[in-house]
RNA sequence: AGAGAGGUGGCCGAGUGGUCGAAGGCGCACGCUUGGAAAGCGUGUAUACGGCAACGUAUCGAGGGUUCGAAUCCCUUCCUCUCUGCCA
């Protein structure tokens, strides 16, 4: 969420900002947050003295009851009859107000970084780096949902009959190669300084809001409705929901958390070849790092996660790239994001392996996550999380690039993991 | 799940209808003191919104109500603790 302070001071950069999302009827929806803004200010004036001569008089009323004047007090409390009536009109305006402030804001995405391009969807985002050899497989290579059946290592139909699609269950190797992931994944980030929680996987309304995924897209998440919880799309959601509330101090700086949970997504809507396999599921694992940041050290702080992702990668031999998001492609609550991508080589595509993004104070904002500066004054943190990675691409892309005649290789930085180093 | 107790500032804790944004203590900051430190003494120390400011308003878990006036009374709700039950 934008802070309204910004709009009013910047509204041309906002409006340019808008523009390379494509967000339609910008101009319309930052005039209605201004004079929402100023109608929720003024009204708020005009009820703060009412209030103030409503209780002024009630201060007179107490003395005349103590000194025993009842005539004089019977005489005031006439007046604030008709201050309370003003009072409670007024209220409701400005509660009517802030309502209709507050939903305005909500639909409007965060400004993009200065360095992210105006663009439409994926094609237009760049890719900024590539590194890792893609292997030369020739026509047998096979997809990964072949060779899960082929070694027995993940079964879909299984999944189907306990649950539905897009719920797969890991079997043998297939399992023991997962869990070792999550713990290589996990030891790499609490190498790099990073702390390692367990959190909840069912989250509240408020914590929905804080992160950004509530009000708009709870069609997203699963909703268990007689506890009204939801079920996590994301450890970002619950990892930086830890933080909602406080006011840090900026010694606390970096804040660096990392935690494996499972992610729960409803998917609705996708369909098709892409969706097949451990390409798309309604519930998978990853590995998250999440940074909350002193604003002048954000960008920083980005960096070194895209690099910190890169070194997994890398110790992990799989051929990938980095893109820069376009405006269009950037989540609604990211300023920059850069998305990593392992080479598929069964399925001769891309698949999306991680995102590392830089929230500035847009879900601090929501959060109400602030520090006190070096002026003593509370600000904004940032806000900033990656996957470390996600689980079930990366497994599909270590299924298909290591697959040889003989079986599938397990790369070298997983083989103590693992326990073996062959799957076949 | 049933019965009871309770939720007050960074922390502890007083406060049961008015002068209470809230005593006292701890912590923290600054100053005095000191060769330096500790101790001692003094001053200050919540957040949000509005206002150039003086200041005003709101907030004692949250929401609603009674009252001229609520931390204090009533209702709803959330959470915590104790006991009982159940249970990985």
């Amino acid at each position: 969420m934008l802070q309204v302070q910004f709009i009013r001071d910047h509204k041309q950069a906002v409006l340019d900002g808008l523009a390379k999302r494509n967000f339609a009827n910008a101009e319309t929806v930052l005039n209605e947050v201004i004079s929402s803004d100023e109608n929720r200010r003024k009204t708020q004036v005009l009820l703060d003295n009412v209030l103030a001569e409503s209780n002024s008089l009630s201060k007179e009323i107490g003395q005349f009851f103590k000194s025993g004047e009842v005539q004089k007090a019977t005489l005031l409390k006439e007046k604030t009859g008709q201050l309370k009536e003003a009072a409670k009109k007024l209220t409701e305006e400005l509660n009517a107000a802030a309502n209709k402030l507050q939903e305005l804001l909500y639909q409007i995405p965060n400004i993009p970084h200065s360095s992210v391009q105006p663009g439409n969807s994926e094609e237009d985002n760049e890719e900024i780096f590539a590194e890792g050899e893609i292997p030369n497989l020739g026509e047998t290579a096979l997809p990964h949902w072949e060779l899960a059946k082929k070694y027995d290592l993940i079964d879909f139909e299984l999944g189907t009959k306990i649950t539905g699609a897009g719920f797969p269950v890991y079997k043998g190797k297939g399992a023991k190669l997962q869990r070792a992931l999550i713990n290589y994944f996990l030891d790499k980030n609490i190498a790099a300084g990073y702390k390692e929680y367990q959190v909840p996987h069912l989250i509240n309304e408020a914590s929905g809001i804080g992160t950004g995924q509530l009000p708009d897209k709870e069609g997203q998440m699963y909703h268990a409705t007689v506890d009204d919880l939801y079920l996590i799309p994301t450890g970002e959601v619950p990892i930086t929901n830890m933080f909602r509330g406080n006011l840090l101090s900026e010694s606390d700086f970096p804040i660096k958390c990392t935690g494996y949970t499972p992610c729960f997504r409803r998917e609705a809507g996708s369909y098709g070849a892409h969706v097949r396999g451990l390409n798309r599921l309604h519930q998978f694992d990853k590995v998250e790092i999440v940074r909350i940041q002193h604003p002048d050290t954000s960008y920083e702080a980005l960096d070194g996660m895209v690099e910190h992702i890169k070194g997994i990668l890398r110790e992990l031999k799989l051929p990938y790239r980095v893109l820069r998001l376009c405006g269009g492609d950037t989540g609604f609550t990211a300023a920059l994001t850069f998305d990593f991508e392992v080479f598929s080589t069964g399925q001769n595509r891309w698949l999306e392996i991680s995102s590392a993004s830089n929230f500035e104070t847009f879900q601090a904002n929501r959060l109400k996550l602030r520090f006190k500066n070096k002026q003593g004054k509370s600000q904004l943190a940032h806000t900033l999380n990656g996957s470390s990675l996600a689980l079930p691409r990366v497994l599909a892309g270590i299924l298909e690039n290591y697959q040889t005649v003989d079986g599938i290789k397990i790369p070298e930085v997983l083989v103590p993991y693992c326990g073996f180093d062959m799957i076949d």
